[in-house]
RNA sequence: GGGCGAGUGGCGGAAUGGCAGACGCGAUGGACUCAAAAUCCAUUGGCCGCAAGGUCAUGAGAGUUCGACUCUCUCCUCGCCCACCA
């Protein structure tokens, strides 16, 4: 046994302080007095501090959570300190399909196993020492809540931003369920690895694509980490290029056009060929010129079965680098616009049917997998951009590679000679072509055939189907029928909302949830949940019995928060409320103005582009409903790092999640918490380790002591006066102040360190004012033992509402500095001298200096680099 | 294939144009102890040197600069995200 390993066992039993007993009482103190709950009404600064609410997994709260909730915290803490009146809700997001799995999997119902993981929780997040207003939680199951993400729907549905179209969904063949995209990894199911295929199903969608274009531009307006802004740009995946038309001839006789979409334009010379996916709907008139008719329909029948009915994800496909097959349709040829050309036309497997138009312009001089194609079929390759010659990529321009930049066009007719990128736009309109702006950004598709999320919250009617038909077919007759159906009712023909006065469509009790298969959720097998009447005419009709996506639960839960807190005054405060029950709306709320948007969002990286996006979109929606005036949510968002361990990601299935609970049973939340900050900066995360934690035992060890014996001093001799501040101090409260703000907790830790060490230099000097100062500074990090420090010092209020210490410039300003001396940029003597000193003055002191002669002898001062207050650099020849 | 990030002692990391390795872990030596743990003190990047000191060193190579861990370019390695998006 290593000493290392004999340290860690032991460290337990020499904590100095009566953590757990502490910790216990501490928690106690700060709910009954309610010291974390802000008044919401008269507060003077509001700080809205949220941190994205863990999904409960039935393994209880993981580090990775106490990790970010720590760090949120933190920054909580020390805003409240700066007299911001700060709101740090928490709640669960319980519904969906991580919950729903972990109960198929022990086998114990969602209902039954939500209240348990919920109890689990919130024990658990009593313990870690947050700040949380508890009063005010809220959980995605809670029919009061999920009544308000129904309303959500409903709202989109009136307003034309909801629609059903046919889909595929992932499918996971063994285990005969629908799986959400995450679920599937490189085409393989993530629990049971087998194949997943897709299937074509009716479902649910919100029209964000409406929105790409706000989406995108808002990005330049929000304060967020970089990356995340990058990855939504991408997301949106915005490329502005061309429709162009090909046409197409069979020996003289014009056929048919085929257009594609393109990026570059300019390359438009360079196309010798074009493909279409196999995918591309073949006009009759096309097909029946087409003299290998026989050998296509083969090759499409082959590539269809090879991609499952052309369903499997495009992941599936682009798999390995997969060799490029194709097929040329013989007997017809296309028109190159631009030169008149006659190029041939070819089927391959790697255009997708659902990008673009589903057919390309080839150009292999200028796209590697043209390039490919080409190659492999002895297809023609021609050039027309060669970079711009100034640069040493000329040399490429004798190879055979593929170039795919900008550059000059060569072999382009009348464009010869011109830059790529300014010629885009020409050579458009030269060829008749369309501008047209193409986004990556697909639909949300909302429905999912499982159990455990909210019913969407619509009813299918026949009758009502068959009259708005009627309706529609006879515009001249009277219209009265379709003008009583929303915009969401007319687009979907029979579809009928649920009236929100019957919210919410509670989610019947199922005892087998199990998917069911045939693509249909478990609902769909409860005729008491799906039969009923239509609100609309009354006659038979069906619920529909998919639910929706757990992203719609957790995009709105900012909004939920508040609404638990306007309601909440018309329930005792100890009971506790509700989004919904009430007086208020979580979307007529009177704190909505006040409180929002969001001052600081806290959360992982793993939700850039899912739940931040979907926020973002509903956001603007409500906007455009007039429901806030904002059209942001979250003014700042940081992303925090992934705690790892051993330098893999914590998981299950590899059995090295660390559990919080032990740790703080062992050590107690506010070494862990510290522990856990201490590992490295805070945006980067870091490797969980037992090894350094005795480093945080050691130090809050030695606070506890130090502070104990300042008190016992001061009651014996009366202590050193208060007004006695180190300078050194103001710096160190400079230094953390600026390293919170940025979230740098780690060497914000480090100084707090060295405070400690400073102090223990001289303890006898250090006054009780001073201490106390350092008690403030670490309270954030280490709540519970600074609350206990604090009321031994006799203070009545708590540590956590006093005021953050300010630092005096004046006292951090010194008088003298030393005074780094190089010689052609390497140190060879340092000067201790007064602040200001003039520059002649330096050189006279430096270059009489001994050690300096020493080294320029007789060589010649070439010049002389003075940076006040700083350095000299005495550049020497030689 | 694309995007983003990272690469610094035995380890986690600090320094974002001006003294590389703050702070912590670990290790070594010492004090205390019957002994251990804890605690305290000292040392702790490599090489040369008795020492003063010198010298090399921030993934590799170039460049900019009086001066580069830091900025630029090329390459290598690792991580994350996206991925035949035309």
């Amino acid at each position: 046994m290593t000493n290392n390993q004999r340290n860690v066992q032991n460290i337990e039993s020499v904590i100095h302080y009566p953590f757990s007993k502490i910790e216990k009482n501490w928690t106690g103190f700060w709910l009954k007095k309610k010291i974390y709950e802000p008044d919401f009404q008269r507060a003077k600064k509001p700080f809205y501090n949220l941190m994205m609410f863990p999904y409960p997994s039935g393994e209880g709260l993981h580090v990775g959570n106490m990790y970010a909730f720590t760090g949120s915290d933190i920054f909580g803490r020390f805003m409240r300190m700066k007299g911001y009146d700060v709101f740090e809700p928490i709640g669960l997001d319980g519904f969906g399909i991580h919950s729903e799995n972990y109960a198929l999997k022990i086998g114990v119902h969602p209902t039954k196993q939500s209240k348990i993981s919920e109890k689990r929780f919130y024990k658990q997040l009593l313990t870690i020492g947050n700040s949380f207003a508890w009063n005010y939680r809220l959980e995605t199951y809670d029919p009061n809540y999920y009544r308000w993400t129904q309303w959500i729907f409903l709202q989109l549905f009136k307003n034309g931003l909801a629609y059903r179209k046919k889909s595929p969904v992932n499918w996971c063949v063994s285990c005969k369920t629908v799986l959400a995209d995450e679920q599937v990894i490189a085409g393989k199911c993530e629990r049971c690895g087998s194949q997943v295929i897709k299937k074509e199903l009716e479902q649910w969608f919100f029209k964000i694509t409406e929105y790409a274009e706000k989406l995108l531009n808002n990005i330049n307006k929000i304060d967020w980490s970089e990356k995340i802004k990058i990855s939504q740009r991408n997301w949106v995946g915005k490329s502005e290029g061309a429709l162009i038309k090909f046409k197409i001839q069979s020996s003289k006789f014009k056929v048919d056009d085929i257009e594609v979409f393109t990026t570059r334009p300019d390359t438009i010379f360079g196309v010798v060929y074009l493909v279409l996916s196999p995918q591309y709907g073949l006009a009759k008139n096309l097909e029946s010129k087409i003299k290998n008719l026989k050998e296509v329909k083969k090759y499409i029948g082959q590539t269809k079965r090879e991609f499952n009915d052309f369903n499997n994800s495009l992941q599936e496909r682009t798999v390995e680098n997969k060799e490029k097959t194709g097929v040329e349709l013989k007997g017809i040829k296309a028109i190159n616009p631009a030169n008149g050309e006659e190029i041939s036309i070819w089927m391959a497997d790697y255009v997708l049917g659902n990008v673009g138009t589903g057919a390309i312009m080839a150009v292999p001089a200028h796209d590697q997998r043209d390039f490919e194609f080409a190659k492999k079929y002895k297809l023609p390759i021609k050039k027309v951009i060669i970079p711009n010659l100034s640069t040493y990529e000329v040399n490429r321009l004798e190879g055979e590679g593929v170039y795919e930049g900008e550059g000059i066009l060569i072999n382009s007719g009348k464009f010869n000679g011109m830059p790529s990128q300014k010629v885009k736009l020409q050579i458009i309109k030269f060829i008749g072509a369309k501008k047209k702006t193409q986004y990556r950004l697909r639909d949300w598709l909302i429905s999912r055939q499982r159990y455990w999320g909210p019913p969407i919250p619509v009813i299918f009617c026949e009758n009502c189907k068959k009259l708005l038909e009627n309706s529609l077919s006879r515009p001249n007759l009277d219209n009265s029928c379709a003008k009583s159906f929303s915009k969401g009712e007319l687009e979907n023909p029979g579809w009928i909302a649920v009236p929100e006065k019957n919210l919410p469509v509670k989610l019947p009790f199922v005892k087998d949830f199990k998917p069911v298969g045939a693509g249909k959720s478990p609902l769909a097998s409860v005729k008491s949940f799906y039969e009923t009447k239509c609100p609309k005419c009354g006659s038979k009709a069906r619920r529909e019995t998919d639910v929706s996506d757990t992203f719609l639960d957790s995009a709105w839960y900012y909004l939920g928060y508040l609404g638990t807190v306007a309601n909440s005054k018309f329930q005792g405060l100890n009971s506790k409320s509700t989004p919904s029950s009430f007086q208020y709306s979580p979307f007529s709320n009177p704190l909505i103005t006040k409180w929002l948007p969001v001052h600081c969002y806290i959360g992982g990286a793993e939700h850039a582009v899912l739940h931040l996006f979907y926020s973002r979109f509903l956001a603007m929606v409500f906007k455009d409903l007039k429901i806030f005036s904002f059209e942001e949510p979250f003014t700042v968002f940081r992303a925090h790092g992934l705690i790892i361990k051993e330098g893999r990601k914590m998981s299950k299935s590899k059995g090295n999640i660390v559990n919080p609970d032990e740790y703080i049973k062992k050590f107690g939340a506010d070494i862990l918490r510290m522990h856990l900050m201490f590992i490295g900066p805070f945006k980067e995360g870091g490797d969980f380790r037992d090894s350094a934690i005795s480093g945080i035992v050691r130090f809050l060890n030695r606070v506890w002591d130090l502070g104990l014996s300042i008190l016992s001093s001061n009651k014996n001799k009366g202590g050193p006066k208060s007004e006695k501040i180190l300078p050194w101090l103001h710096f160190s409260i400079k230094k953390i102040t600026e390293d919170i703000e940025n979230l740098r907790y780690n060497t914000a830790i480090a100084e707090l360190m060295i405070i400690l060490n400073n102090f223990n230099e001289f303890p006898e000097k250090v006054s009780s004012a001073d201490f106390k100062i350092f008690v403030k500074m670490l309270a954030p990090f280490a709540p519970f033992i600074t609350e206990e420090l604090w009321f031994i010092f006799g203070e009545k209020n708590s540590v956590h509402l006093s005021d953050w210490p300010k630092y005096n410039p004046n006292l951090i300003r010194k008088k003298t500095f030393e005074l780094v001396v190089q010689i052609n940029g390497k140190v060879r003597d340092k000067r201790e001298l007064n602040i200001g000193i003039k520059e002649d003055e330096v050189k006279k002191i430096v270059l009489a200096g001994e050690k300096v002669k020493s080294f320029i002898k007789e060589k010649k001062i070439i010049k002389i680099i003075f940076v006040p207050d700083k350095l000299i650099n005495i550049v020497i020849n030689g």
